[in-house]
DNA sequence: CTGGCCCTACGACTCCTGTAGTAGGATCCG
DNA sequence: CGGATCCTACTACAGGAGTCGTAGGGCCAG
């Protein structure tokens, strides 16, 4: 229910990422995901990172055969969001603006990016021009 | 010369943004702002911190009348740089686009920020129609 | 059966961060 | 001058994160 709090580490992101990436997978799993990634840890080491995150309720575990399988009980999406907010209030009070267009700036985007990006922005600027009612909080200045 | 190194904690951080937001200060001073902004915390913690921001290379100190002054030696922006990074890094292996995407979905930025945003990348999509020698890296797919 | 190999449970250690107390020098007020 | 203040240098300490090692219980191949 409560989905998790706490904070995660990096390297504790790290395990939970090949989950998203590589789908569940056992303790061994995990870890040869992650020497395949350059990533050189122990076995018991990735077991704490998993048994840890379970306590903080990133994972689920459900032992099928001989040893337990891990999946996320998180998206993506979601830490993302969550990061992103975190980083945002930090750094700018909660604006989102700056953070924005320095991405925008300074990553190079693809032009798919950059058409997906266009059509998300005319139908915000639509929307703001339209709903009077909810004017957008937070500005860049 | 060689900035800084090493990692901002929050607590570090939110000293330093006390420098940013009201200009070089003395250890009192900082901790005036930080109380103004509710954040509690004693005296000899403030020195601790701006103490091991400067070890850090983040802000320098200089003893002009009887406490030292210390004043920030990195621009929000470049933080602001480089924790991005590293989120983009943790979460998409670099990609920007799925942030970027998310921030413009969900955080409501004002219209003036949409416009803003507009021109930018207007002129992105002429430099990348036109300038094929150099393709945009990490597309998102 | 029995030696290996895999699995989990615990415990342990180090480093970093957040937070603060204390000691001792320098200053200022009366 | 002498006490109240303020400043900096040290020291300290708890909790979290990152990393493992070891112990002890199954299970499968000889």
């Amino acid at each position: 229910m409560a989905p998790p709090e706490s904070d995660l580490g990096t390297a504790e992101l790290e395990v939970l990422r090949t989950l998203w990436d590589e789908g569940p997978a056992t303790v061994r799993e995990v870890m040869n995901h992650l020497h395949q990634r350059g990533r050189k840890v122990a076995y018991t080491t990735v077991l704490t990172f998993l048994t840890r995150l379970e306590q903080k309720g990133f994972v689920t575990s459900d032992k099928s055969g001989l040893a337990y399988v891990y999946r996320p009980r998180v998206t993506r999406e979601k830490v993302s969001r969550s990061r992103l907010k975190a980083l945002l209030e930090e750094l700018y009070d909660g604006a989102a603006a700056p953070l924005v267009l320095q991405l925008v700036r300074e990553r190079r985007l693809s032009r798919r990016d950059i058409a997906e990006l266009q059509r998300l922005i005319e139908e915000l600027d639509v929307k703001s021009r339209r709903g009077k009612s909810k004017p957008p909080r937070r500005s860049g200045s």
